[in-house]
DNA sequence: CCTTGACCTTCCCATGATAGGAAGGATCAT
DNA sequence: ATGATCCTTCCTATCATGGGAAGGTCAAGG
């Protein structure tokens, strides 16, 4: 009897329009092993379950890790995106405590993207030093072996 | 009989201008951690060692030590600083072989400024569209709730 | 000679975000 | 009923770096 609960339960939640971990994966774009993990770590609540232990989702749950899956395309950090979904859940946040962080974010982006260039630039510059041919003499390791100049 | 030579042995590595982690740390700009940890991971040789089992770092170490570091700040990852370092040993390697790898990691250096770029973009027009005062109201808020769009 | 402090050694653990896989149980469709 | 496909937990790995503990070594000064 315990057995047929557990597949009730399951159909059950089914029908009224759950869904288990592989769906909110598919629906929310987050892995089943990053739903779990974002579990683990506090990230997102603890969902419910089948008497047989499978997570349940509804429709919000899968919603909030929509919202965590759309801030980390923008790259922010697991530590940004707890603020952020707190900010999200309280309804009366101050939006200047959205924007702050999103300009914060904005300007750490600014600078990677800033030394991405550097990067760049330097080695665009070696890399036309160089002839690129049969030939081992190549500026570009002569730079490489160098002090770190200017 | 034995500390007596021990004793000598690190004096004299000192004497004839060899260096200790620490010094060829502070000489090459990579941590003595790092430098055990890439000894570790066969990214450099094994340098020599006093009997008393310290290391001790020649200029030719030292040398390399500073390329690795070099090429860290361009972005190289650790393969593919693996692979310079065996150009920059290899006396007759083409200088097209140095090249590619360059041209190469500039490509990634591109992709890797475009996707942040991208970010920086959206986020930018969702701040732009937060009034970022008292009230709750926030664009990117609701934005970041959405299916992801566009 | 002995202490002190700065160095060295190895070893283990942590980070951040993600993934792979093993072992075992549950569910589902045929 | 059985095989395929889910699910569960737990362990491991990645990549580059750092922190820290426990213990050995070295130079200098009392």
């Amino acid at each position: 009897m315990n057995d047929r609960r557990q597949v009730l339960e399951l159909a059950e939640a089914r029908r009224e329009g759950f869904h288990n971990i592989g769906e909110a994966a598919d629906a929310s774009g987050v892995s089943a092993k990053m739903i779990r993990h974002y579990e683990d770590i506090g990230l997102v609540p603890k969902v419910g379950r089948t008497s047989a232990g499978y997570r349940i989702y509804r429709e919000a749950d899968v919603h909030v890790l929509r919202f965590v899956r759309r801030a980390r395309d923008f790259g922010f950090s697991m530590k940004e995106i707890k603020a952020l979904l707190g900010l999200w859940i309280d309804r009366r946040r101050a939006s200047a405590d959205v924007k702050r962080m999103v300009t914060g974010h904005i300007a750490q982006l600014d600078a990677r993207i800033a030394e991405l260039q550097a990067m760049r630039g330097t080695l665009q510059r070696l890399a036309g030093s160089c002839h690129g041919d049969k030939r081992p003499e190549c500026p570009i390791l002569e730079d490489l072996a160098q002090e770190p100049r200017q």
